[in-house]
DNA sequence: GCTACCATACTGCCATACAAGTAGACAAGG
DNA sequence: CCTTGTCTACTTGTATGGCAGTATGGTAGC
């Protein structure tokens, strides 16, 4: 039977697979805090926006509560999960330790033969710094994923990227407010070291720029205190130690 | 209406969420090569032996799909995936970034209330070392999480198990093939550098110590050539350069 | 004997219906 | 006013039916 679907809020391509389909859109809608912390959303409410059935909307889902976006509460309903600190700090934690570890393969090896790229991809953030803030994270993500790219490491990258989901959140919080010039300052310092082959100073580099959200941290929570969880912050959460014996 | 269950090969509880229950076991058995790669399974197989339906067994499917355990063809099938080299080796570089930065943070920090903890840890291996491959896994996999618990990430652990599957069904294939007491010295070297407060040589013993399975690996696929992909493994995986200069 | 075709029996995907449980409104009784 | 029981309108969980596409095996034609 030909169902009206002129009720459908949201468009998805019939012939595709539909469950990833919605999977994406809401992800997306979540992150960009469309669809904010706390807020209720039933499989029925969003198959109706979608013009779907219930099922590929269960599935998605299922799919973003494995990512921690949503908390399904059985018989009782889902709702989009708060952003968790924990969960922020760990994601950065993990995306650190292992980009540190990138960055030495790439002053340590074939680096130099990326610089060039690397330098061109700084260069796009500098031309949308002041004028698009969603075009430079676009940017800063690109350079980010050029670096694994480089050194054979672009499989892993996507498949951290669920844990990514976190911190994603809390830079669209913070759209605008980032320190851009201080990131991007940071970024060409990365690649410098790069360039020179000093791989110790290149991971300084790295750490140093990563461990820029944890400052501006407090601040986003205190302005939006109910995007984040209520996990009181008495945890502190740990840091290596860098090399040059500075603690940021 | 009262179904008669009896054709049911696995047992499941019928008042409890019946997806998880299916997942949970499924995993278990592609870990453990109960299934076997290549091997394939459908909805409505998979549903008969639980006795089930095939919606929650779908859905135990996806998120195995989402884990790289099983690969759903589209109207075509379902089947167990091969042990994706590139996977095996991406996990294993993840664990290495991330248990090198915690074991930093033990060898700076106030690791050293932790020393006798760890060291009552290997002594369990030690007990299990030739009698039960199984359970010195276990102890193997305790040692490992006690270290991230001791710095407050152990709720990292947790989310970067799905990646770890891969590299958990190796260990389950070369079961007892292991060098049991080089692996168990090596623990010893990572606490004695972490009691030492020596960060660099803890860092060193601990990368030293991951790197071990690289270095079994070709025997493995050998041994066992149908259990992995086709992957030419020409694309020699890159590893970082250790500080004390050997290259292992 | 070999090839091309076709019927059939699968597969996973989607839609729908039913079941089980919860939250909240609301009225009756203390 | 407060408590309590019930009833309704939701929620997610499960089961089932139908659909479109694919692999396969048998068969007709050469």
């Amino acid at each position: 039977m030909l169902v009206k679907r002129d009720t459908a809020i949201h468009e998805v391509d019939q012939t595709a697979p539909i469950g990833p389909q919605v999977r994406r859109a809401l992800r997306e809608r979540i992150i960009r805090n469309d669809l904010k912390p706390d807020q209720k959303i039933s499989e029925s409410e969003i198959a109706a926006q979608y013009g779907v059935s219930r099922q590929p909307v269960r599935e998605a889902f299922i799919r973003l509560s494995d990512e921690g976006l949503v908390t399904i509460l059985p018989q009782r309903g889902t709702r989009v999960c708060r952003i968790g600190l924990a969960a922020v700090r760990d994601a950065r934690f993990i995306r650190e330790s292992i980009e540190a570890d990138i960055t030495r393969l790439l002053a340590d090896g074939q680096g130099a033969d990326h610089v060039d790229e690397f330098r061109g991809l700084i260069d796009a953030q500098r031309r949308a710094a002041d004028t698009d803030p969603v075009e430079f994270i676009r940017a800063d993500e690109a350079f980010h994923r050029a670096m694994a790219d480089a050194v054979g490491k672009g499989g892993l990258w996507r498949k951290v990227q669920s844990l990514k989901s976190q911190m994603d959140r809390v830079r669209f919080l913070a759209l605008g407010q980032f320190p851009v010039r201080k990131l991007i300052d940071q970024h060409a310092a990365i690649v410098d070291g790069i360039a020179a082959g000093d791989a110790d100073g290149a991971e300084v580099a790295l750490r140093h720029h990563l461990r820029e959200v944890l400052s501006d941290l407090p601040h986003i929570v205190r302005t939006n205190p109910d995007f984040f969880d209520a996990a009181t912050d008495g945890a502190e959460d740990q840091i290596v130690k860098l090399k040059g014996g500075e603690t940021v």
